[in-house]
DNA sequence: GCAAAAGTGTTAACTTTACACCCATGT
DNA sequence: ACATGGGTGTAAAGTTAACACTTTTGC
């Protein structure tokens, strides 16, 4: 029996602490969220962010990189903490505080298992027809949100949510649909490029049915040194109203 | 019995989730923050930040609210949360998870009560001298001033910190001291004011021995309308790190 | 050859930086 | 009258915004 099965056989829940995630992706040139469709009798047939209690042999990140592995098949995202929630009756029946997790996947690398546990259904939801979700979990997505954006300005992130080739129009679409702004595609990509933690490949879309756009790849060490050093590059125009 | 009272009368906490404020001021050109003595036999004559379990009846912000009043007798001021700690082995005796929040005082307004509850001592320390603290403590003020920083960069809150009367002087000392930086006192005025969110009032300093300074109040009018369309102003040099 | 989206450069407006001296006050 | 810190303006460098046409590809 190694130590994860020990874990797994003795596994206790914290009953009033829980973990949420809200998991953001991008597919199809928008931003989307996956929610499921809750199979246990609590919440039950509810659209609501996975999540789960935590065990006591976890902290809360641990369980969030659980639970996203369990519930939506995803390992090694990126993974931030969003807030806690805590209010006196957020759950009628009982008092549990859930702590918010933020993960960005490639929708494209990290295709969902057919089959997911406590879940009738899991689905990718625009974000502009969320529908209404159980508990305070509209709140939670809305904080999620707000946390991304702020996340974006000054980072850039992008790569997080894009296969790993892309073409600058993706990237752009991709800050396009957060923001909901236009952005000029020569500003776009003269700023974009100067951050230079892109690296252009030497690979062009194919089948498409007009000029075939170059592909980049994201250049992960040049990206961590920007980030030792500080970056703050913006992409959004200066009065840029958020 | 009016229903403070009965909530106090029957207050239970929650064992294992408890509130730890940073509480962060301004006093002689230097930024501090307000630590505790514990005098209670958790934690025993070492220094951490005031915090609780919370209570069944209250949120966490709440919770907070009542702390920062409890152990400090300040009110109405500036609060966040920070973040919340989970890690297994934090506490060493049981489980216990943290929500974390900072608080932003103006020092002079909010004297310090001498007694505080729980506390055999309660000073506002220096930054950078910070002892070693209880628990993970030190590591949620880090934690604190991180996200301290992050929000003065780009929302002007420096008021929050300060007197109700200031000289522009005192600000930039505040952001000198905040981010460890020389700022030109040239430069920093004219950005300060162009966001114009501060009213110079018909009155100087006195008894110094040198010209007296023009004393500022804070706007909050126009401080919430400049909010609400969004501000962006970065008061640090284009190349600072951080 | 046409439809569709990719890719490209320049100029004007604005913002930021660097920099040094005079002014008001108390002693 | 001197010591101390308050208060002020400008020019050069850098950044951002606005703007329209040519290229490539598949059909």
């Amino acid at each position: 029996m190694n130590t994860i099965d020990w874990k797994m056989a003795n596994a206790q829940i914290i009953p009033n602490i829980s973990v949420d995630c809200v998991i953001f992706g991008f597919q199809e040139a928008k931003l989307k969220v996956l929610l499921i469709k809750r199979s246990n009798a609590f919440m039950k047939s509810q659209w609501s962010l996975p999540g789960q209690f935590i065990f006591t042999y976890e902290s809360a990140e641990e369980a969030a990189i659980r639970i996203l592995y369990e519930m939506s098949g995803v390992k090694d995202i990126y993974l931030d903490q969003i807030s806690t929630f805590s209010d006196v009756n957020r759950v009628k029946t009982k008092r549990i505080v859930t702590i918010a997790y933020m993960a960005l996947v490639n929708i494209e690398k990290h295709r969902l298992k057919p089959f997911i546990k406590e879940a009738e259904d899991a689905e990718w939801y625009d974000l502009n027809r969320i529908p209404g979700l159980a508990l305070d979990h509209n709140e939670i997505l809305n904080t999620g949100l707000t946390k991304l954006k702020r996340r974006f300005r000054f980072e850039p992130l992008g790569f997080e949510l894009l296969p790993e080739k892309f073409s600058l129009r993706d990237l752009q679409n991709l800050y396009e649909s957060l923001f909901k702004i236009q952005l000029d595609n020569r500003n776009f990509r003269k700023k974009i490029l100067k951050i230079g933690h892109l690296t252009q490949l030497n690979e062009k879309q194919t089948n498409v049915s007009h000029r075939s756009a170059s592909l980049y790849s994201f250049n992960k060490e040049k990206y961590n040194q920007l980030r030792k050093n500080g970056v703050n590059i913006d992409l959004l125009p200066q009065g840029y109203i958020y």
